[in-house]
DNA sequence: GAAGATAACTTATCAATGGTAAGTTAACGG
DNA sequence: CCGTTAACTTACCATTGATAAGTTATCTTC
């Protein structure tokens, strides 16, 4: 531990503690990806903050990309919960739709490195530029599902207003589409554009919720 | 020139000649950049394309970023240029608008990389990263000033409708964000996730410019 | 047509990057 | 005490974007 690393969590660990060791990489990892982002994210400046050297890291860790993953996941758990806990409290299924809308803005505008990393990365390793689609067939105890996980959600949700008798204005999973990239153009343009001068940043996000469940979901 | 060397264009430039190895090397780099990205593409690989050495390239660009600046203006005067048409024989504001979200989303999907670079770019240098809303009032000289321009056109095209006498649901430049954010979203999606298995790609197209258009501008 | 000036280049080199190979040290079980 | 092995380090590699400094070919001027 030298004074100058931010976080370094003093000497090598005991036989079995390298767990603890792999959460501090994390932690590390987390605050530096959200501080620079992840191309300027170095292993050598994670390694200097766990206070470790840089090969280090390799012990636990393939390689920069899984640990990118491993964050993602954790946070993405969140955004699922809160998505959960809309399907069990909140049973008319129009209302249901726009409370996941909000949720996920919510999470996007909060979260915005890992929602870049999830749903934006475009110079990122393919690996995790295509974590944002994975089919929910896949494996869901890989890391880096959790984008699809939502997605998935919202398909589900439309599908149930269908059989719930509301009228949809196109098929369901192209009604669930529609939702979500609206939502997720406003996300991304808040996201990435913060300088621009949008006009009303609050309104454009219950602006589009209004103006996708209109076009989606037929008039009663 | 070498029989290896892809577009190798013969020894040294005669004296006043530098602006056509200036070109050369465009067309080297905007190549690469479409088979490889913007990362993978290195000065190296330009300069070997091109048959100069690496250095060579920096007596015509500052850096890698003003080849690519050089190149999304290229591109992007295309687009300018189709909305131009757009307004010059389209009078019907609503269908100007329809027609303004048909030719962004053409665009988009016939030219990925540039409108990743511009419009989605999150791990690219922070000055690409600003193009997409840099504000009109900016030097339109400047390189990459492209996304903003177009942008621009449909504010105005939104100011336009107002004053024509269209009912708005938002005030105008709200309005043109919404309707941007859609089609950005529809974009966006298709071109980030080209491997999803999406319902139907007109069909998100087309039905998210209805979507907008009916939640932007109100019923007659 | 020789002499400079300089545009157009090259070679050599830099620090930083992600990642690997191979060795070292410390903790535990017997 | 001793061997095993988890937990690490040092040394290194190829590649990257970029720079410094030198070289060569072409044009202008006398």
């Amino acid at each position: 531990m030298n004074a100058f690393s931010t976080a370094a969590t003093g000497g090598r660990k005991k036989r079995g503690e390298g767990h603890t060791r792999r959460e501090e990489i994390l932690q590390a990892a987390k605050e530096l990806f959200l501080e620079l982002g992840y191309e300027a994210t170095t292993i050598r400046r994670i390694a200097d903050r766990v206070g470790v050297s840089a090969p280090a890291l390799y012990l636990y860790f393939q390689d920069k990309e899984q640990m990118m993953l491993a964050l993602c996941d954790q946070t993405f758990a969140v955004l699922i919960e809160s998505i959960a806990e809309i399907e069990n409290t909140v049973t008319d299924p129009r209302e249901r739709i726009r409370r996941f809308g909000e949720a996920y803005l919510k999470f996007g505008l909060a979260h915005p490195d890992e929602y870049k990393l999830i749903f934006l990365g475009t110079n990122i390793p393919e690996s995790i530029r295509k974590l944002g689609h994975r089919m929910p067939t896949d494996d869901p105890t890989r890391p880096g599902i959790g984008g699809a996980l939502v997605f998935q959600r919202l398909v589900t949700m439309l599908v149930e207003a269908k059989q719930g008798g509301l009228k949809l204005n196109y098929p369901p999973d192209t009604c669930a589409e529609l939702c979500w990239m609206g939502i997720h153009g406003v996300v991304a343009a808040l996201i990435l554009k913060p300088d621009f001068p949008w006009s009303n940043r609050d309104l454009l996000g219950t602006g589009m919720l209004d103006i996708v469940l209109n076009g989606v979901i037929a008039a009663a």
